[in-house]
RNA sequence: GCCGGAGUGGCGGAAUGGCAGACGCGCUGGAUUCAAAAUCCAGUGAUCGCAAGAUCGUGUGGGUUCAAGUCCCACCUCCGGUACCA
């Protein structure tokens, strides 16, 4: 029996289409460049676990998209791959011993299994693995491009290491002065960073990945040690990352999120001149000229004068209201500003910061913390002394690592100098309507807004932006103070101390004896890649120091020009590998180039990226950042790789009801709803608050919520919650392909709503669309006869109007709503296609066949199968599939109707519908209104006041 | 706290300022069946009404408009992100 069997269908056109290369993509798009399209899918990290249905939704998504396009003519790259780094597979590879390379090959495996059985049109020849020695020799390639690479600031771009000016005083210091002058500009860099060291996980982390104080993977503790680490200086492009977001086709909230992550702020640098304070005794414990020294080495372009704090200030307006300063506890001028009899309150106060982890820091009310320095500051502007503090509210990380304090307005200010009783000054008026004004002005309330200057000497009066210019202007004419900008954003620490991960290309030189001399150098790019060793133990052993220390000498040491060098022995994060994937795949299999120049002009920018929020930031911003590296030293043409962008909604699991009994105002417990073996119900008394799972066909409406039918006095909360293992309420794509079909997935998952909202799983949705496709099938097959052929109502004679009407319109709908990715409506229409066709006793074979090609990017298993049935192509072998025919047009003329049905509004309210030509003039449109017998009765004894005709949507008549 | 996004039937959702609830799930009734499954047909926002129909209805309160789910103002709730960035 020809019934619909997907089971059947699908593995045999997935057969069929990989046999023919059906989705093979020539080398050039040998078209002009208009018709090429780059569709993109953020590619998976291959777990142990298999495909979440997740996945599919955003590959579903790009899937039709790639297949519309290549059926409108288009030359279409639609390419997948593996990210398949990463911490897990190392994790495995330490409880079980097996090479990290056999699993991650077996997750592969099985990853391109499940996507096969999805039917997706990759071009399979295209695909890579970023941990495939032939793409991570290309990897470390880029890296070192990024390594032999310096920002030149005037120019704005990167530029070649050997065209840096090197200062004459430099040269005159030697070679190896050069090289470490080089050194501190290179792109890559390493540098004695304070690190987020995860002691469970035996690594470190960068700062994106750790959450309030703890890993973002498995939620372990994270100290900051420092630790000598490889660098990469993005904050170079900071400026390039901003500007280049305006011409993206990119949602508003990620370029936003983007902006914002970078941070840029302007304001000035102004420097404080420091005193002692004359009230104590003691002398300094360190000096100006050490703490001097520590600012030049971690890259500051201009040094303050000897004896000042420099601070950033987006408000230099509100510089005369600066009545203190602080410094943050990790600044290297500390010891220089302590005093003596304040050393042992102030050392105190560090180590607790430095113990205190981030997450303590920011724990809880944040109350504010400090102590004085016993060391003052002059004020520029007013010439006062002002003391200097040290507390944890300022951070070291940015800016300069202090601040001046301008209590009246700054909030954070205010409540320190609440705390501590320090002076409050207000030096900015809050207008008129701001409800705390005269506190504001009497030192009693802090106002952060802008307005007139006061207490500013000869400022007073001027406007707050006005203020910041003249001041900066003042600063800048004593030598005092700058403009500046500044970025939230930091260096991007790039090593990891992980076996799985890609080798640096980097050599240390060792002298005689062994020892580092501090110089390095890139291994040439033609003994890449540098392979990992084998090791025989993965085990970390809990010190900050790679595994691959545990490498044989063999890969360890490098006799290279004569000198012996060793080998970096940090790996590179996951990052890496997906900071250019996509350019991997215009060429995968080049081996002289990461991509052939010509190529890449041809393909690139990615036309259509799709993949979760949750890359907004790091892949998204890192991969730009290399892009823009690689642009610069001129290895693509693009200035930027992806051109539009849309992020794909999270899958939630199943709504589930919660039960609770709430008595007198409060929970008093939870109840618990469960069934045991035999189906009988269970109820015991909890007595915490812990989720009870309640059968949904148990709950009854009443009110604003639910309650459990059998007893009203317990209440149900309904709610989807992310898919998790603890949960239970994960969805297996393996058991819906089994149980539904493959179409049916990629059909449902398009169907559940608009791709970019979350929203839940339904296991019944899953069935609706599957009935769907059984009804398309029965419209078009004869599920009764013996074998595989047309249903009997399928006939060689053209549409009638009506079924005409329907065609024409379905294509024209389907069309817009799938080049507008708004898939859920065109398969809604679809769908009611299938409901009118299935009630006519006559169903055109043109119908038919256009209904199959509009359907067969959406499910392609089912459109292949029918479009067979349909042409018979068993006898006519030149037909092409389906997958390769042409998308078809609608006809403007076949869907004008020759009577429209326009509804009549009585003072906003229908109250009619009447039936006329299209062609209607008004003056027709309203006569015939108003004779309608309904609105004639309304109309009696009132005057029309007003009558609003919209050709071809309604009337309004305003009556009184 | 701040920044995004969203609040529409029992549920997922649809609606260029122009008939709110397309399409699907669920539910109700009917046909078919010895019976069930499957399938097909009809109904399904609420209230009132035998009916024709009427009134109310898109988180809350106001506003603009002939007309508001959609635009404006204020607020509430939920989800996501972020966290002392001077």
């Amino acid at each position: 029996m020809p019934r619909y069997n997907p089971a059947e269908i699908e593995p045999r056109w997935q057969a069929y289409w990989q046999q023919q290369a059906t989705f093979a993509t020539p080398e050039m798009p040998n078209i002009d460049r208009g018709r090429k399209r780059y569709i993109l899918d953020m590619f998976p990290y291959p777990s142990g676990e298999g495909l979440h249905v997740g996945h599919p939704e955003g590959y579903t998504a790009t899937d039709i998209v790639a297949r519309f396009w290549r059926m409108r003519g288009d030359t279409v790259l639609h390419p997948m791959g593996f990210d398949s780094f990463g911490l897990p597979a190392e994790e495995h590879a330490i409880r079980t011993g097996e090479h990290p390379r056999i699993q991650t090959q077996r997750n592969i495996d099985n990853f391109t299994r499940q996507l096969k059985m999805l039917g997706f049109s990759y071009d399979w020849n295209r695909a890579i693995a970023t941990t495939d020695e032939e793409y991570f020799r290309w990897t470390q390639w880029i890296f070192l491009v990024i390594y032999d690479t310096w920002f030149d600031t005037e120019r704005g771009v990167g530029r070649p290491i050997d065209e840096l000016p090197i200062p004459p005083e430099v040269v005159a210091g030697g070679d190896n002065a050069v090289a470490s002058y080089r050194d501190s500009h290179r792109l890559a860099y390493q540098d004695d960073a304070l690190v987020n060291w995860c002691p469970a996980l035996g690594t470190v982390l960068a700062n994106e990945e750790v959450i309030d104080g703890r890993s973002e993977r498995g939620n372990h503790p994270v100290q900051r040690i420092p630790l000598r680490q490889w660098m990469l200086r993005i904050t170079a492009y900071a400026e390039r990352l901003i500007d280049g977001l305006d011409d993206l086709d990119w949602p508003a909230g990620i370029k936003k999120l983007q902006r914002d992550w970078i941070g840029r702020s302007s304001g000035a640098e102004v420097d404080f001149h420091v005193v002692r304070d004359p009230s104590t005794d003691g002398d300094p414990m360190g000096s100006f000229a050490e703490w001097r020294a520590s600012r030049a080495s971690s890259g500051f372009v201009t040094e303050p004068a000897d004896d000042a704090l420099r601070v950033y200030t987006t408000r230099p307006d509100t510089l005369f209201g600066a009545t203190y300063m602080v410094i943050a506890p990790e600044h290297p001028l500390v010891d220089a500003l302590t005093t003596r009899d304040r050393a042992e309150e102030v050392r105190g106060y560090r180590d607790r910061a430095s113990f205190k982890s981030d997450r303590e820091r920011t724990e809880g009310e944040r109350a504010k913390t400090g102590v004085f320095t016993g060391s003052m500051a002059t004020n520029p502007v007013t010439g006062k002394a002002i003391p200097i503090w040290v507390a944890d509210y300022v951070l070291a990380t940015y800016g300069t690592g202090a601040i001046m304090a301008v209590p009246a307005h700054d909030e954070r200010d205010f409540e320190f100098a609440v705390t501590y009783d320090l002076p409050i000054v207000a030096v900015v008026e809050p207008p008129s309507d701001f409800e705390k004004r005269d506190q504001v002005i009497a030192g009693r309330a802090c106002f952060v807004g802008t307005g007139r200057a006061i207490n500013s000497d000869s400022f007073n009066g001027q406007m707050t932006e006005q203020v910041k210019a003249s001041i900066t202007q003042q600063l800048a004419d004593q030598g005092l103070g700058r403009a500046a900008i500044n970025y939230k954003l930091r260096d991007w620490l790039f090593s990891r101390q992980r076996f799985w991960g890609e080798p640096f290309p980097i050599l240390h030189e060792l002298d005689a004896d062994g020892n580092p001399t501090g110089q390095k150098r890139g291994v040439p790019p033609d003994q890449l890649p540098v392979r990992l060793p084998d090791l025989a133990d993965f085990k970390p052993h809990g010190r900050p120091e790679p595994p691959l220390e545990k490498a044989d000498d063999d890969w360890l040491f490098v006799r290279l020009d004569g000198k012996l060098h060793k080998r970096e022995t940090n790996t590179m994060p996951q990052w890496a590998g997906s900071c250019w994937y996509y350019l991997r795949y215009i060429d995968p299999r080049n081996d002289r180039a990461i991509v052939d120049p010509e190529k890449e002009a041809a393909w690139m920018p990615v036309d259509l990226y799709v993949g979760g929020a949750e890359h907004a930031v790091l892949h998204l911003l890192y991969s730009r950042f290399w892009h823009k590296v690689l642009h610069d030293r001129g290895h693509v043409q693009s200035p930027e790789p992806f051109k539009r962008l849309i992020n794909q909604g999270m899958i939630l699991g199943e709504v589930e009801f919660t039960g609770y009994q709430y008595s007198d105002g409060r929970w008093i417990s939870s109840i618990y709803v469960r069934r045991d073996d035999q189906g009988n119900r269970i109820d015991e008394q909890g007595t915490g608050l812990t989720p009870v799972k309640v059968e949904d066909t148990e709950v009854d409406k009443q009110g604003d919520g639910f309650v459990l039918k059998s007893d009203p006095s317990i209440r149900v909360d309904s709610r989807a919650h992310k898919m998790s293992k603890s949960r239970g309420n994960v969805v297996n794509p393996d058991a819906v392909v089994r149980e539904y079909g493959a179409d049916s997935l990629r059909l449902y998952e398009m169907f559940m709503g608009p791709l970019e909202a979350t929203k839940p799983w339904s296991m019944a949705g899953v069935g609706g669309v599957r009935s769907f496709l059984d009804r398309a099938w029965r419209m078009i097959v004869d599920d009764r006869a013996e074998q595989l052929c047309l249903h009997p109502a399928i006939v060689d004679s053209p549409c009638d109007p009506e079924q005409a009407r329907m065609l024409h319109a379905t294509i024209r709908k389907v069309t817009e709503d799938t080049e507008s990715l708004s898939f859920n409506t065109a398969i809604a229409r679809m769908m009611e296609f299938t409901n009118f066709y299935t009630r006519c006793e006559s169903r055109p074979r043109e119908a038919m066949e256009r209904f199959v090609v509009l359907l067969s990017p959406y499910a392609p298993h089912i459109a292949e199968e029918l479009w067979f049935v349909l042409t018979s192509r068993d006898t006519d072998t030149s037909i092409p599939c389906v997958s390769l025919q042409p998308w078809p047009a609608w006809d403007e003329s076949a869907l004008v109707q020759s009577t429209i049905e326009m509804p009549v509004q009585v003072n906003g309210k229908v109250r009619g519908k009447v039936n006329l030509s299209p062609e209607a003039s008004e003056p027709e449109i309203l006569a015939i209104a108003c004779q309608d017998p309904r609105i004639a009765s309304l109309l009696e004894g009132k005057t029309i006041v007003k009558s609003i005709v919209v050709p071809g949507r309604l009337v309004n008549l305003v009556i009184r």
